[in-house]
DNA sequence: GGGGTCTCCACAAGCGGTTACATCAAATCT
DNA sequence: AGATTTGATGTAACCGCTTGTGGAGACCCC
């Protein structure tokens, strides 16, 4: 139970130093040697220990994957990703749920948990008010954030503003008018993205030569409940919007299904667009600005590999491009004839 | 950089073994010793080093969970339960994506790279045909399943056979007669949940003297494209059926768009019920008898958790309750006003 | 008051690798 | 041919913690 360096180095008939040297596939070592060694350990169905490795090299061989929730479709699908490029390689990946303040999870010390575990750091959509994120980022090893940008830090997002600014377009181009948005929180700390999608509508409506009413904005907190809510709230306005920009699917969803519950058809009464590429917007038939959210978690995971090996982070953020994906929750505005 | 434990014996005044065993609540130190030392251990900002810690004990302190998917619904929820409790009981988590055998993913040697490095594995709802799987149960070490039964194996599922009846039975109490079913595959290693959810099926259709109808099955793959094909395919039937058990509430879904194809109105002229209690199946407004998916997890990794303890597996499968959740995609049989 | 117990602690031998340095033979240079 | 470089391997000192063993002192009992 536990063949150790040293029985396969006897039983090739070298010192463990040549064995780790062939195992590891480092030069000065012949050939016929490591062939040798390799073979051999493979016989005996050796397997290095990771933990004496570990202490004698200093380098772990684990990323930490810190993310705020794993259930949710963005960060399950980032998750899976980075998980794809980690294993490719060769790198364990620590999967660590941070607290979400208001949240039932209150999860304090993750930074101190990941002290002397990792080598580096992948961040998800960490809210940036978490002040869990900065003693994260002041560990000091190779770190890079997705979905979520940090002055200093490496990242990698969707260009939030393009995004918005495409999705806001195209109901401008169906003709509407009185386009309504539904926002994250009324929170004075906005969200990265959230600002971005905020600032890229407005920059289209005025672009546009159209008028951001105050009144056409509702919050819908990122869920589908509260997309639902914000929906009914605009809905219930004197004058309602013909179109409204969600800033994610998942309220997209929510407005959705408050159309249908007061009898409105999307795409013909009400055009309804989203931002996300939810697994489900397809589904439910969601007009959309599909970001590549599979991508954004290889592309950081390689980044942070690239970083960790060269020791050079490249704080340029990364921008990812979306696509604009029409379907039936969007259509002209009625009286017009435009596109 | 790197307080060691004997930069902390030093500062304490006492051995490295004192240090030990102060830090981690071992019985046979003084109290005032441990305060002290622990006080001296926070000021010099002492972090344990795992990689040692693990060496010299031979406890790795952490579990891999093993998974065909991350991104997919059931499992990312599996998994936040995992993480809970292993988080709580200070364990690392590791996350290991299987290859999915007609998937894109093939990954083969997942086995040997779990070897030296957990003292436990987790495995979620991975397929039985998956040569893999057996690989990995043979390692030998603490294992426990979730949403998969495996002989000999500790496994945390909910009772498919009662989901599938409780499902059916509500069809049958409305009053439907013609009920179908939309299976995964017609292969001839169904899945155990698979298995068992046409089992509990059959047994609720011949307890109320039904017959099941060959000619009202159809398969959908456990997805949502595939739900939609086989509820077309039924739809097509020369007599249709006026209701329909998925085995899934993603298949469910598909069937609900199936119908909104055809024009046909869910719960009023053909009922659909789901299993799983899926994030959007209330937001469908599915019928769908709920499994506690996150707790599986929880439950699972506490299982497991005990096991690595105790050393002695419990075996008998540990099976959770599941509960009926009526929504509006069932309702009654047209000409029928039972219930 | 000498001979047990019982606590609390120090000593030191690992745990299983990595790697700087030494060694030595073969190859290359002058 | 002798000096020097080069490549392949061995030697051994760690890496930082855990834990079995043993000893010193406190406490108890007859």
């Amino acid at each position: 139970m536990g063949i150790t360096i040293r029985d396969v180095a006897e039983a090739a008939g070298v010192s463990t130093a040549t064995v780790s040297r062939a195992l590891r596939g480092l030069p000065n070592v012949d050939e016929r040697t490591r062939r040798r060694v390799q073979q051999v350990a493979a016989d005996l169905d050796y397997v290095i220990s990771p933990s004496a490795s570990r202490l004698a090299s200093g380098r772990t061989g684990s990323v930490a994957v810190v993310t705020p929730y794993i259930a949710r479709w963005f960060f399950s699908t980032v998750l899976s990703g980075v998980e794809d490029v980690l294993q490719e390689a060769d790198m364990d990946l620590l999967l660590t749920c941070i607290g979400d303040h208001n949240n039932q999870l209150n999860r304090s010390g993750v930074a101190p948990r990941l002290r002397r575990r990792v080598d580096g750091i992948l961040i998800i959509a960490v809210p940036p008010s978490d002040p869990q994120l900065r003693e994260i980022i002041d560990l000091g090893m190779p770190t890079s954030t997705i979905g979520l940008t940090v002055v200093g830090v490496p990242s990698v997002t969707i260009d939030d503003i393009a995004a918005a600014r495409l999705a806001t377009q195209h109901l401008i181009n169906l003709g509407h008018q009185r386009i309504g948005i539904i926002g994250g929180s009324p929170s004075e700390a906005p969200f990265t993205a959230e600002f971005d999608r905020e600032a890229g509508f407005a920059q289209a409506m005025t672009a546009a030569g159209l008028q951001v009413d105050p009144l056409l904005e509702a919050f819908g907190y990122f869920t589908i409940e509260g997309g639902e809510a914000a929906m009914t709230a605009l809905l219930t306005q004197p004058t309602p919007p013909t179109a409204v920009f969600a800033l994610s699917d998942e309220m997209a969803f929510g407005a959705l299904r408050a159309l249908r519950a007061h009898g409105l058809r999307p795409g013909v009464d009400v055009s309804i667009v989203g931002v996300d590429g939810h697994d489900m917007s397809e589904h439910l038939d969601l007009t959309t600005v599909v970001q590549p959210v599979t991508d954004l978690g290889r592309i950081a995971a390689e980044a942070l590999l690239a970083q960790m090996r060269d020791g050079a982070p490249d704080i340029d953020p990364i921008r990812v491009a979306t696509q604009l994906v029409v379907r039936g929750s969007t259509g002209p505005a009625s009286g017009s004839t435009r596109e």
